[in-house]
This record gives C-alpha cells, sequence and structure tokens, in this order.
DNA sequence: GACCAGTTTTGGACCGTTCCAGAACGTACG
DNA sequence: CGTACGTTCTGGAACGGTCCAAAACTGGTC
C-alpha cells in the first residue's frame, strides 16, 4: 500500500528505472514509444516523485525559505505574491514560515530550513537581530526583501526608496500648505531612513523647527499613542507623516477621539499601501513601495545569487510612489 | 565545503555513525562519556542532520503542509498560531502554502505537498472545490480547519459553530430593539449556515417579514455593494449582519457614504473578529470564533488520525463568543 | 559480414540517514 | 574457568531517486 516508486513504473512500463528517470527529467535522447510507455505507466500507478529522495541524490531541494516576520502586519503579501511569481518561474517552490508564530515556541526558523537543506533563503521585513541568521547566511544564498537590514557580507538587500518615499509624503504635506507637521517613527534602519528623511525635507523648507517626532512600534496601539502625544502639544500639528499603515489607523483613531476631523483638522499620511489602507473607510493617503515589485526583484537576486554565491552584496532600491486618497488635504486654515 | 555528514561526526568522535544516530535520537543506551564525545563534535562541526535523508529513511517527515485560501483575508491568522503551537509540541513542523498566490500560477499545491510526502494536510478555511485536494485526501490525513467542506471519507471538520454563532449576532440586535434587520450572505456552507441560522432566529421572533439578505463574496468590495443595495430598499433596516469582516468594513463605507452614522442609524455586525474588527477605528462588534482553539482542535484532530487513518469522520464545533464593540446600538427610534 | 558512429538503454554507485541483527564487552554465577 | 546474560556498540542493508560509464541496439559503408 505505499506510494509507487519508480521501479513500480519502470516495472509496468517493461524499462529500466534509469529510463524512467530519463524521461521524467524530460530527455530527448529517448525513442517517443517508451517515452509514451512510462507516461502511461506513471498515469496509471499514479506515481509521484518523493521529493527527499530526489533532494538527496541531486543535493539541492529546488525549495527556498522565506522567513516572515509577523503575519499580523500585512504589508508583505504583495510582496510575497511577487516573490512567489518569479521564483514558480525559475522551477523553486517557496515554503513560508512566520518567526513571530515561532519564536514564542522558542524554535529557531533558520535551523528548520537548514535542516531542510533550501537552496535559498529570504528574509521578509525587519526581523529581530540573529545570529541564526547570521550563520544561516553564510551557508545559503540569503536575501533581505522589504527591510535594510542585517547588513551582511553576501547578503542582498532589495527594498523601497525610503529616502524618497518618505521625501514624497512631506513634500504633499508641504504642497498642501501645512507647516506643521508630527511623524511616527519606527524601528530599525528603516525607521531612521523614513524620519531622517522627513526631517532632511522639513528642513529643506525651514520648518525644522515645526517638526514634531514620536517614538511608535509598528501597531495601531504604538500610533495611537504616539499621536496622542503628538496632538496633546501646545500647538499641535495640522499633519502627521506615520511610519506604515498600521499606525496611520493609530492615529485616525486618535483623532478621532480628540474631536478631530480627518483631514479637515488633521492630515495623514500612512506607508506601505496595504489593503487596510485601501478599505474604503479608511482610504489612507499612503506610500506605494512597489511591493510586488520588490518580491520580484528580491527572486531575481536570490537567483543570481545562487547562480554565483560569491558575487559582491548588492543594494537594491525599488522607486516608491505617492497614493493619494482620503487622508490629506489643506489644513483648515487655508 | 560540504555540511558535515553523521559519518563526519562519528570519525571525529571517534565512534561508528550508528552511535552517532542513536545519541541524536536521544537513546538511553549509550555510555554518558560518549554521548559527550559526539554532542561535543557535532558542536565543532556544526553538524545539522539532513532533513531529506531522514525522512527518505524514517518514510516519514515530521511536516504538516497548511493549505491556505489567501492571506489577504486576515481571519486565519490565530487559527494557524493555536495548529502550529500544537504542532510544535508534537515534533511537527508546519509549511504554509498560499491557494491564492499559486492558483494564479496554475500549479496545483497538493501537488506539492504529496511531492514533499507530509504526514499530514490542513486546508485552512473554504477553498475552491478540487477534485486534487479529494485524491490527496484518500492518501494522507486530511482535516479541514475553519470551513465546513469538503467533507470527505476519513476527514475530519474542525470549525466555529456557525449556526450558534449566527443566532447570537442575530439575538443581540433584537435584543436592542431592531426589527427590520439585514445580512450579507456569503459562499459555500458556511455562507448557507449562518444565513440560515439568521433566517431561523428573525422567524422564531416573527420578524421573517422585515428580513432581507444580499449576496456577498466575503472581500469588503462585496459588503459594499451588497449594503448599498440593503439601504436602498424603500424601508430600509436599522441593522446588518455581515457574513464576515471584511464584508462588514465595507458595510461601514456604505453606510458612511450613504450619510448614515454608525451606530445610530445602523447596527453592523461582523464575524470572525479579526484584528481588522479590532482596529480602534473601526471597533466593529463581531462574532469571535474561537480561532486560537479551532487551530488548537485541528491540530490535535490531525495527530489522532496520523495514529489511526481509518477512524470515522469527525466534525468538530467550537463554541463562538459575540464580542460587542462598537457598531451596534439601539436603532435611533428607540 | 565486419566495422563504425550514433543513438538508446541499462546496471550500479552514491546521496545521508535509520534500523536491525549481531559483535564485543563486561559482570555475575555455578 | 566456562557460561549466560545485559549492556553498549557496529556494519550493512534499506529508503527512492540521479547520474555516469558502459552495453546494446541502430543503420550505413566498404
Amino acid at each position: 500500500m505505499r506510494p509507487p516508486t519508480i521501479r513500480d513504473v519502470a516495472e509496468r512500463a517493461g524499462v529500466s528505472k534509469s529510463l524512467v528517470s530519463l524521461v521524467l527529467r524530460g530527455s530527448e535522447q529517448v525513442r517517443p514509444e517508451k517515452r509514451e510507455a512510462v507516461l502511461a505507466a506513471v498515469e496509471e500507478l499514479g506515481y509521484r516523485p518523493n521529493a527527499a529522495a530526489r533532494s538527496l541524490s541531486e543535493r539541492r531541494t529546488r525549495t527556498v525559505g522565506v522567513l516572515l516576520h509577523d503575519m499580523r502586519n500585512p504589508w508583505f503579501v504583495e510582496l510575497l505574491d511577487g516573490l512567489n511569481s518569479r521564483l514558480h518561474d525559475n522551477g523553486l517552490r517557496m515554503l513560508l514560515a512566520d518567526g513571530h508564530l515561532n519564536r514564542r515556541l522558542g524554535e529557531d526558523l533558520t535551523r528548520t530550513f537548514t535542516e531542510l537543506r533550501v537552496d535559498g533563503l529570504i528574509a521578509v521585513g525587519t526581523l529581530p537581530p540573529s545570529e541564526a541568521l547570521r550563520a544561516a547566511a553564510a551557508q545559503v544564498p540569503t536575501v533581505v526583501a522589504g527591510a535594510r537590514e542585517p547588513t551582511l557580507p553576501h547578503v542582498d538587500v532589495v527594498a523601497g526608496d525610503d529616502q524618497l518615499g518618505a521625501r514624497l509624503a512631506t513634500e504633499h504635506l508641504i504642497a498642501l500648505g501645512h507647516r506643521r507637521i508630527g511623524h511616527i517613527a519606527g524601528d530599525g534602519v528603516v525607521g531612521a531612513l523614513r524620519r531622517h528623511s522627513f526631517e532632511t525635507v522639513m528642513r529643506e523648507h525651514g520648518l525644522l523647527d515645526l517638526t514634531a517626532v514620536e517614538r511608535g512600534d509598528l501597531t495601531e496601539e504604538g500610533g495611537y499613542r504616539a499621536t496622542v502625544r503628538l496632538l496633546s502639544a501646545p500647538e499641535r500639528p495640522t499633519a502627521v507623516l506615520a511610519f506604515n499603515d498600521m499606525s496611520c489607523v493609530g492615529a485616525l483613531s486618535a483623532a478621532e477621539e480628540l474631536g478631530l476631523r480627518v483631514p479637515r483638522d488633521l492630515s495623514l499620511v500612512g506607508y506601505d499601501n496595504t489593503y487596510v489602507s485601501r478599505l474604503r473607510h479608511l482610504w489612507l493617503t499612503t506610500v506605494d513601495n512597489a511591493s510586488h515589485d520588490v518580491g520580484r526583484r528580491a527572486a531575481q537576486c536570490l537567483l543570481d545569487r545562487i547562480a554565483d554565491p560569491a558575487r559582491p552584496a548588492q543594494v537594491v532600491l525599488t522607486t516608491p510612489t505617492l497614493e493619494i486618497r482620503g487622508t490629506t488635504s489643506p489644513p483648515a486654515g487655508r
């Protein structure tokens, strides 16, 4: 009652197992009638190759491991889509693992992936710094997608251009006439880049004095709290640039709770163009990182790196665009 | 430069490969000093067992495949969390695959999983009917989680009790004083159950005449359109029970667009208690299916079925609760 | 009919584990 | 001292594929 093996197929088709293997891998060197016979036998027996046996012998798995930070934050869905399509085109399958789900269990996902001997590793989003990832990256081709860290030798980074994105958003607000603008800052290098770019643009317009920054934590709750702090200043901002869509939703709630109408009394800009921002009821103006493209390019980087593991590490940045929706308008006074 | 094998470890520790295998699998029958030697060698070489070789030999993979319908709809996150924790406790790893991502590529995920020879399969949510899944379920222990179909021989089903959930929601609205109540209906058996239960409760209260049902499609967009239709009736409902949180958000937008305040002019109830419903700005009253529990129980079912594949198919229903938040109140007239 | 050059086909080694039967080594007992 | 019995350790046969060198077929030429 075991699943049929290549030998069963061979016997049924009246050929050797080697010939079956040849047919299955699409060799040209096989006479049509034998090919037919083999394929017929495969069909009749419902044969499926055993991936474990194959990868043991081939010494590769045609599988790449994808490390997610947290499925609860939906910004990566598009990225994954791009990743998957490009990998699939090259005969690679994708295995997902959620770091957040597993960290609680104290399990190290890179360990699972190394035991699986994945052909490549993609770290999606800013992961907590981990010695294990560093070690894994030294063994197996690795690409960081949608984040800027960690920077490791031979590890490519593919992400949206955060400096440009934050600039687009800030200039949009300034062009609308806002002068006193707040920022909800995020973590890590990405957080620092967006914040820094925001401040740079404000300085360029001589508005640095009117700038306020509060730290959020990427969640709605964090955005809510940061906004409450921003809005409780004596001179409150008329616009807020949030680190991401989730904290922007938090900002929306804070505004509402304080009796401010968005965008009349307070303009808000999110970041990531997640489906949450696209919910009609929220309809956030937000920065689109071209995540699908980030995914595709990350896949390409990985493919290139698998082909030549020693090539120098690259940093690929995609060009973000501003998606203007319902949460920005000129300030009330104008 | 290849990764070290069990033989390398054996040589380094001055023992046979069999002894290494014994130590690694935690046998008691090994003298402490040898054990130490082996573990030291493992450490020094950075040895990691090769999962492919192991599963080829053991004829099992300690891996279960999880088929997701669509990552964009976030209701399953908690479920996955429960699933993962229980599976992990039993030494099984979980591989995710998103059907939506892959269907576009025309790839059949059950195929990937059968080639991988996963020890079990979990279908999460209502998947499009598929001959492949039926065939796979005949080969490998399978459990449906968070959905009611397909019903196949030897396939367990674990889900929230949709009848009870819809009843709780409907009775809540009636208790608040609503009489004219609309419903946004969903697809599949789950959709039918919720709708039917809604209608039953309405009938019990003699309100069947005041009932209106419009079909949605699980998305925000579908919920929006269905609500527009519901609200354009001459006598419009004062409350709407949505099939899920996503369509409830759509309903929220529709209400807003038509100038109705929620909950003053229109009460709304969602379903699934997703994080979207928990966003402070939306704060939907919704039915909680105890998804974490569904996940844990589904995992348990799968474990039981792996132990005894021939046992009769079970249907396990969890008890939902109503999560009352900001989108329900007595109707304006009261 | 022998020989040659291609084209097809095949047997067997190998990939890195597990697992089993039996070997080697005590230790206790008659 | 020989034997029996535990305990600990080992060699080798799987597991189900790939791949290579060589064997077995072709058909054509002299």
